[in-house]
RNA sequence: GUCCCCAUCGUCUAGAGGCCUAGGACACCUCCCUUUCACGGAGGCGACCGGGGUUCGAAUCCCCGUGGGGACGCCA
């Protein structure tokens, strides 16, 4: 039987990390087993969804790389199914109207609370054999609910977590159909994933308390139970969980904030699942090791550190020129007088190997286009009175040096016998001049890149 | 409250009864490289939640605690 697994968010916000996370394991496991991955939105709930999340979501795909072979499937289309198959239940007696109004309904809950009791529907419009129904209200819409099995049972083998049983004693008659004739979500996961002819559902474990309602009705429906895989959730980088409120951000922000999607599809796969010893590996790779039996069942904690370091070896591996591309994106973001050099591709090789940043990366080398302000702090250690007669000699042998890396070594280390002088002494401030800071790859070669007369213009800067 | 799930270094994890004196990675510390900062290289610190079983033998299996998390919507 041909694999079909699914990415079924609901379009209330952006694709988060716990969601990507998802999407990633129910992608790969599609593509290890040469089966189909599709997308579908949940967007049954017309209050909160909106086509900018659907538009959030699936921009957080496309930047990810985690492409669908079927979709995406928007249940508001699939109204006429849900339909068909609410009144079928009807007819066949495992689902029924049911009159109480929300008021009714809390007041309900509200006296189970109070009692210690679990939350449920009491069962006053489930019709029974013998069982006299209550008299239908004339100003009450219905809604539908389904007649869930009161005795035994349920029971599957998860395939991240194993075995799990369930009483169908602990579940009620969940509504399945609104009064305004909308159907709700396990009603509609419950159709999709039959008709879709799911085979694995991989997914977050807050549904784990869903899937015996969900099998149940796939029962009533006469349908072929898929298998289940319930990943658990991704805590905070301080181990609190994720939120709106707290942590919880865009897969998007990701690439705003200087991460390669390699690096975060890397991270990612490592979080909760592991292949012996592999750390760092491409999603070809993940794809053909891919499996659920090596998914922890606990919950992870985020850890930006191991993902910033995953991003500087992919920073590193990036092919230079799509590298040059992003990174004068990222240069024009944030440096206004920003402008196209011609040695863009010279210059990151200096740099790349130090950066685990995009976005740092750019401002290390910003200073190349635009001039830098030392710190008053990093001006007042290093260009001291004492040094400026061995810089002003280097600033003047300037003219007669040929420009290349080695010949500005050369020079300086004359410079630096002629003073008797340790190498650092004039390296840091020329570092400081020219950089704006004390920190630099070795300063001959930044000289050799940043030209000629744009390293006499900012040292004759300092030249009293 | 009821039900469900989880539990190995700070973090992500390896571990399917003897290969475990518990392995790897990030972080941290030390040293090396060095022109500063990184990169890189070599070392180091550091964990089986507790208690009972089962077994010749348990991180691995069972039970009970404890701790954490999730679910109990005309949300998804």
């Amino acid at each position: 039987m041909t694999v079909r697994t699914r990415f079924a968010p609901s379009p209330t916000g952006f694709l988060h990390i716990g969601g990507a996370r998802t999407a990633l394991f129910s992608w790969a496991y599609a593509k290890k087993h040469s089966g189909k991955f599709i997308l579908r939105i949940e967007d049954t709930d017309v209050e909160r969804s909106t086509p900018a999340a659907v538009q959030a979501i699936l921009d957080g795909m496309a930047w990810l790389g985690l492409d669908y072979d079927e979709g995406p499937f928007y249940q508001m289309q699939r109204m006429g199914t849900y339909k068909k198959v609410l009144q079928t239940m009807l007819d066949a007696g495992t689902a029924y109207y049911c009159y109480c109004s929300k008021e009714e309904l809390e007041a309900l809950r509200e006296t189970q609370m109070q009692q210690g009791l679990k939350p449920r529907y009491d069962g006053r419009w489930r019709p029974e054999a013998g069982k006299v129904l209550p008299q239908i209200p004339a100003d009450i819409p219905p809604v539908i609910r389904f007649k869930n099995p009161q005795t035994g049972s349920v029971v599957w083998n998860d395939l991240v977590k194993g075995r799990i049983e369930i009483a169908n004693s602990e579940m009620d008659d969940l509504i399945i159909a609104r009064a305004d004739g909308t159907p709700t979500y396990n009603f509609c996961v419950v159709v999709d994933d039959f008709e879709m002819g799911i085979t694995q559902v991989i997914r977050g474990d807050d549904h784990v308390n869903n899937t015996p309602r969900q099998i149940n009705m796939l029962m009533a429906l006469g349908a072929t139970i898929p298998q289940y895989a319930h990943l658990s959730m991704i805590l905070g980088d301080d181990g609190q969980k994720l939120s709106k409120r707290h942590g919880a951000v865009s897969v998007m922000q990701y690439h705003e904030d200087g991460y390669l999607p390699e690096a975060v599809l890397n991270y990612l796969a490592r979080l909760g699942w592991s292949h012996g010893d592999a750390e760092i590996f491409n999603m070809q790779q993940f794809c053909e090791w891919f499996d659920l039996e090596h998914i922890t069942p606990s919950a992870a904690q985020f850890n930006t550190e191991k993902l910033n370091w995953l991003n500087a070896h992919y920073i590193k591996e990036m092919d230079m020129n799509l590298l040059a591309s992003d990174i004068l994106v990222r240069l024009q973001a944030n440096i206004h007088a920003a402008y196209r050099a011609p040695f863009l591709n010279d210059v990151l090789a200096l740099y790349r190997e130090r950066a685990n940043n995009l976005n740092q990366l750019a401002a290390d080398i910003a200073y190349f286009y635009v001039l830098p302000t030392p710190s008053a702090e990093d001006i007042e250690k290093h260009i001291t009175p004492e040094i400026m007669p061995a810089i002003k000699t280097f600033s003047e042998n300037l003219a007669k040096i040929e420009w290349n890396a080695e010949a500005i070594h050369h020079e300086i280390n004359a410079v630096v016998t002629a003073f008797g002088l340790k190498f650092p002494k004039i390296a840091m401030p020329l570092r400081v001049m020219l950089t704006g800071i004390a920190q630099s790859p070795s300063i001959d070669q930044v000289m050799a890149l940043l030209g000629k007369e744009e390293t006499r213009v900012r040292i004759e800067k300092y030249i009293k």
